[in-house]
Formats: C-alpha cells, sequence, structure tokens
DNA sequence: CGCGAAGTGGGTAACGTTATACAACTGCTG
DNA sequence: CAGCAGTTGTATAACGTTACCCACTTCGCG
C-alpha cells in the first residue's frame, strides 16, 4: 500500500472549473480588479472556500507582485529589533502583504546573500535594518526593488530611511545626567572595524552626540571616550578602564544596554554600588533594560513608530516607484530607571 | 527625463544566448545536472558570471524546487529561539538552501496564517517552533510539505519531530537543590488557556518532571506548583504567592529564564538576598541568564543542536518523502550560576 | 430607433524555469 | 564494419497566474 500521494494542489483552473466560469473570471475575483458582477464574485468566492483555494505565489511572482516582504535584521537577540518588527507587521495586518524574516548575523556577506535571495524570490519590497552594505551597494538595490533603510543616518536619493535622531537620544542622556550634578559622565562608544562603514551608522552618531552635547554643558574638558564594542564583553572592557583612572567618571553612558550590562558587571565586582556611588545609562531600551533586577536607564528608540513609518514608506513606494525618497527621523526619548542618581558628593 | 526604467532582470535565456547554447544546456549546469561536459559547465559558469544572473525562485519553483526553507519562531524576544536558528542555519550554510523565517507572535491565528503563505510561497521545507495547532493541523501540514516540529512531545507518524527532554530538564533541576540540602522546592509552572492544547507541551512536561522528580527524592509531601505563566510578570506573581505561604520555600524552580526574572524582582523587593536566604532556577539558559549582573541558574537546552538536528531530518525528508518518521530528543544540561546556594538551615 | 458608453465575461499569450524525450555524436565490441 | 551503449546537447511542453485585448450585452439618449 502506498503512503497517500502528495495530493496535487488545487489551482485556478480547478476553481474555474468548479464555478463554471473562465480563470479570468476567478483571477479577477482573488486580485479585487475592475469587471466583476456581484454574482460573480459570488459564485467564485464560494467555489475558492469550497475547495479551499490559495493562490500560488511563486505563480504570481512571474507576472506581478508576491504580496510578500523581505525584513532583514542584523540579528536576533538584540531585543530592540522586536519592537520594529512588531510596529512593520501590525502596520501591515490588513493588507495582502506577507512578512518574511531574514537574518545576517551581523556579517557583511550574510547580508548580501540574505538581500539577494529576497530579490530572486520576488518580493515585492525589503527592508533592510542597519545594514553594513556600502551606500553604492543600497543604491543598487533600491534599483532593483524598492528598499527601505533603518539606521543609516545618510540621506539617499533613491531609497526611503528611518532613522531614530541618535545625537538627540545621546543629549538626553548627557543632560539628566549633568542635571543630576554629574560632570565626569564617560561614554563607551562602539568601534568599527571598518572605519569608512562606521561614518552615518548609530555608534558614530551617538558618539558625536556625546561629545556634542557634553560641550554644549560645558564640559568639554571632561570627554572622555572608550572605544569598545556594543557587546557585554566591551561594556565589561570598557568600564574596567575607565574605573582604572586616576579620576574616574561619576557616570557612565554606555551606546547600548547590552555593553551597560558589562558595565554593571564590572561595577559590581569593583564593589561599587550603582546608582549610590556611580550612575549608568545604556541605550535602545531594549527588555534588558526594562528586567526588574537590572532596572537600567535607558534611551527609548521607538521602535514600533520606527517599523511602522517604514512599513508605511514601503507601502508607498511599492505604489509608486517614481516618488521622491523620504527621509523620516524619529525621537527617542529617555527612560529614568534606578541606575541614575545624584552625582556623590567628593570625599 | 525619466528615472532610469527599471532594468530588466537577466534570465536564463540571455545568459544561453551569451554562452551560445540552448537554455537547457545552462538549467543543466546551475542544477548540476547530469549530461554536461566540464568544457560547457566552463562556458555557461563564465557567462553566469559575466551577466550576473541569478534564477528567479519563483519560476523555479513552478516547475519543482524554491530552495527556501521556512522556520516559524512563536515569538522574537525569547532569546532562546536564536540558538536553535543558529544550528540550523549553520548546518544549511553549504547547501543552496536559504532560510527564511516568521514569527506568530505567539498567536494561534498568526501561526497558521504564516504557515499557510510559508506554503504558497513553495518552500520546500517547513520547521515549526513550538506551534500551537492541533496535531491534526500538523498532521494536515505534513500532507502537503516536509515539516520539522520543534518541542512537542507528542510522536506523529507523518512528520519529524525534535524535543529537549524537559523531564531530564526538570529533574536536573530539582537534584540540584535537593542535593544542596533544599526540600521545600516549589515550582512556577505556565497554564495554557486551552487544557487539551497544552497536553505534550513543553510547559506540562516540565510541571511534570518536576513533580515526578520531588517523588522520586522522597519529596512528595513538598510539592508545590504555582500555575501563571511564563513571562516576568508570571514570575513575579507567582513567587508573591509562595511568599506568602505560611512555611514560604527555601528554593523556587521557574520554568523559564523570563518567569525567574519575576521571581527575582519580588525576591528583592521582599528584601531576601540570593541565594543566601532563598535560591532560585530558570530554564532555557537564555541570555538573560547569563547577564553578569544576573547570573542566573539555569537548564540548558542544547539549542544549537536541536536546530541542527532539525535541519538534518528535514534535509533527509526532503530528499525521501517516504522515510518513516523520526523522533530526536536531545538532553539538557544544568549550568550552575550564583543563584542558587545550601539550603539556610532553619532558625 | 440608432449609436456610443458602460459593464461584464472570456481567450490568449506571456512570465522564467525544469523534466522529458530525443537527436547527434563518440568509442567500443564482436 | 554493424551495432550498441554511453555521452552530450537541444527542442518542447508544461507549471499557475495575470495583463491585454476583444466580444457581447445592456442601457441611456439624441
Amino acid at each position: 500500500m502506498q503512503p497517500a500521494a502528495p495530493p496535487r494542489r488545487v489551482t485556478i483552473v480547478d476553481v474555474a472549473a468548479h464555478a463554471r466560469v473562465s480563470t479570468t473570471a476567478v483571477s479577477k475575483v482573488i486580485r479585487n480588479a475592475y469587471g466583476v458582477s456581484p454574482s460573480m464574485r459570488t459564485k467564485v468566492t464560494a467555489a475558492i472556500a469550497e475547495l479551499g483555494y490559495r493562490p500560488s505565489t511563486g505563480a504570481r511572482g512571474m507576472r506581478g507582485q508576491t504580496y510578500t516582504i523581505g525584513l532583514m535584521l542584523p540579528d536576533l537577540r538584540n531585543p530592540f529589533f522586536p519592537e520594529i518588527v512588531d510596529g512593520f507587521v501590525e502596520r501591515l495586518a490588513d493588507t495582502q502583504y506577507e512578512v518574511l524574516l531574514g537574518t545576517s548575523f551581523c556579517g557583511q556577506e550574510a547580508e548580501s546573500r540574505v538581500t539577494e535571495a529576497m530579490i530572486d524570490r520576488g518580493m515585492d519590497g525589503v527592508v533592510l535594518v542597519a545594514p553594513t552594505a556600502a551606500q553604492a551597494q543600497l543604491n543598487r538595490t533600491a534599483g532593483i526593488l524598492p528598499i527601505v533603510v533603518i539606521g543609516r543616518h545618510a540621506r539617499s536619493a533613491v531609497h526611503d530611511t528611518v532613522v531614530d535622531d541618535d545625537t538627540v537620544g545621546a543629549g538626553l542622556v548627557v543632560n539628566h545626567l549633568a542635571d543630576l550634578g554629574h560632570r565626569r559622565i564617560a561614554h563607551i562608544a562602539h568601534q568599527e572595524k571598518d572605519a569608512v562603514r562606521s561614518a552615518g551608522m548609530p555608534n558614530a552618531i551617538r558618539a558625536e552626540g556625546y561629545q556634542q552635547a557634553m560641550r554644549a554643558r560645558g564640559l568639554a574638558d571632561e570627554i572622555d571616550v572608550v572605544s569598545t564594542s556594543y557587546t557585554e564583553q566591551g561594556g565589561y572592557l570598557g568600564a574596567r578602564q575607565l574605573l582604572g583612572r586616576r579620576h574616574p567618571p561619576t557616570a557612565i553612558f554606555a551606546g547600548a544596554d547590552i555593553a551597560a550590562m558589562g558595565v554593571l558587571q564590572a561595577l559590581a565586582e569593583a564593589g561599587l554600588s550603582v546608582p549610590e556611588e556611580i550612575s549608568v545609562v545604556g541605550y535602545d531600551n531594549t527588555t534588558y533594560a526594562a528586567l526588574g533586577p537590572i532596572s537600567l536607564t535607558s534611551v527609548d528608540q521607538a521602535g514600533r513608530q520606527i517599523g511602522s513609518e517604514a512599513a508605511r514608506v514601503l507601502l508607498e513606494r511599492i505604489a509608486d516607484r517614481q516618488k521622491s525618497s523620504v527621509f523620516i527621523s524619529t525621537s527617542p526619548t529617555l527612560v529614568v530607571r534606578r541606575t541614575t542618581g545624584p552625582c556623590p558628593s567628593e570625599p
């Protein structure tokens, strides 16, 4: 006895035969195209339901749209990205579009591989979150299909961009700490291997914004940047370095929450209590920051909003590929929790 | 002046013309099919490179494979899932397959929507991580395309399954705590709305395994299960409930790390020090647990291995759809960190 | 009543790829 | 040297859908 033969999929032809109409008619109905009478619609809809028909995306793609949008994330562990995804998917919820995700695992090569894969699969549009590809490469991709770039501060004429204003975010942090009386506020930055790449990337902007804000508060002399990486390890090493200073900072602004975790660990090992002896701030307001036992003051990037805006402009561009490109900048907010407090008075 | 017309994509016909061979020949080369001479291969490969040709997945799908595999995650925030993805993708790295991700946002409806979307897109196979669909539904899907189910303990004759042995995992926790002298070991479980659904799901197995292990250690009388949910809030509420007992537990086994976060928060608020006064254990060994300031003892599910095994069996099934189904069970390990310690002596 | 416009349905030719079948050629065997 | 088995390349027909065009009906209006 053979195991049940793989049942052939129901096609538009089957539906047409069942409803005793042409395939063209069925196609019109499923596309909501012009030229179908109500009675026709009823008949066809019924046939579709009875047969459980679902259009083949592959075949559709050969003639036009696939109703599929690709969203590339650099990494699945940073809890900030799901915020973007939420906002994005929510916006697309009552459209016909489906969202499929890809991840580059923070690698250049995988990033382009995934991007190409999405193009090959006929996606109607693609969102690239914090891509590391060269701008020229992004422009080339934008020539093939509509794309939205999230998190790169460079403007492009050929694709839309959505960013969070990291300059403002860094300013929020510095002002908050300065308002608490801190002067020796240090920053832990992420050092990109490739310096050229780094320009316009969030990490560079944050470091820049930090220095700018310090100067604005008359703290130019106190500027102290340690360049490691946005990792727990990077934060740990950065903090160790800062604690070794002749005059250690009274506040540390880590460029990312994950780095702040390493900072907290280093401080705990050094026997320093937070925030009594030293304050710590992160960036991204990830779920790490919100965890009760951590309760880290952080900058919230309005990820949902970013995702939502990205979906909006992508749909607009899919509808009109000639429209001029858009640059959207959202404003971050500061979430004060329990790792920041008044500057301890000097002994 | 018109903005550059969307350049038509290079097709197999273009390659064939450029290399002065038939499209069939090109097709054979890109598929590594039988019947191509070395010289032909060289010619075609060169033409492909020169033209930058990439096959259209949609068109391929109409005749056979799409070289695409779908991986559905219930949620993007649980840091355990990326482990599975890593192992999965790694295994597929040197195949032609691309992996695209989908997420159900822990919702029944979205789960089936995404699954259907993957089927419509002609995926060659799909991996479902901790799906909530009824078993009958899973079997139906398995009739359409190869699927691997991760995390459901029920065996199926029509699809492959990979699970981590949660019974063993719960046993590791209980034994570890009992070895430390604890007797009043409580468990915080996840209560599924739909009791039927719950059977075979990891949460149910963990609770069951906990009770089994307690009995095995002669602690049957101390069994104490609080049913809330695998969320920070759930852990918090569960812990509060346990602390209100006449004889509060000296150790709490939360069924998931995220719940353990809530437990730690509740303990901190109650002024109890961990692990001196009370021990806490999580499950999943997520990145939360590994964070320095948290340092939670947890059960590691070998996510990479699960993903890797899933990829292996999926490829096998794609190669031979008639092969009999496989049930793979991996063994968890206990990662001891700083939230567990000896049972405090009674005052 | 004639005629155009609007509305409705269908026929057909793509879209880019692969599976199948087959033709042409090679080299070997008896 | 006939015959046969491999080997190598090609022609062709799908696969499921949609865009385009055309035919037919109905209706309103001069």
